[in-house]
DNA sequence: TCATTTGTGGTCTTATTAGGCCACGATAAT
DNA sequence: ATTATCGTGGCCTAATAAGACCACAAATGA
């Protein structure tokens, strides 16, 4: 029952965190030991199929050294 | 299975949350109105005891009419 | 050529959010 | 005094995130 609109804005996130990560030159799996998250759900996060809690988005921004605030510093709708 | 680190941290957000719609006047029904949240919901997330997901987090900063970046403006762990 | 790494997507179980409703005691207003 | 509003917490079901693992094709490197 999800939203088109909540969609684009999880692709919107995902792309976020895309661009965070490759500025950092990291593989999924190389985040992925640096936040304890699994690689493919880090996929399916930045391809925008999840939508992931508070408590992900802290364990992201960790690990890629920014704010949470940071990680979500986009234009939602 | 919720870690004390996370807990603190939800806390932390619920009293932003808070902060928010006490700066704007509304109680827990009027803001419940606005983004269609059930008002006992709301109530849990200002206490830190739902972990919630990144559309909640859209729809409550929509509401309380400002980012989803500044509802996640603060000091976390 | 062969081995490694990478991104992707599938499966499965368990835990928990979402969403809704209800009831209560306290407080505030009339 | 009584009515309305407030925050709170409990309950329930359905949806889905979390977490973990696996397999594969494509790209990369040796």
């Amino acid at each position: 029952m999800i939203r088109q609109s909540d969609k684009i804005n999880l692709k919107r996130l995902g792309l976020n965190i895309k661009k965070l990560r490759e500025a950092k030159g990291l593989s999924f799996r190389e985040l992925s030991y640096a936040c304890e998250i699994d690689h493919s759900k880090i996929s399916k996060i930045e391809k925008g199929l999840i939508n992931i809690t508070f408590t992900t988005i802290l364990q992201l921004a960790k690990a890629l050294e920014t704010t949470p605030s940071e990680l979500l510093l986009t234009d939602f709708d």
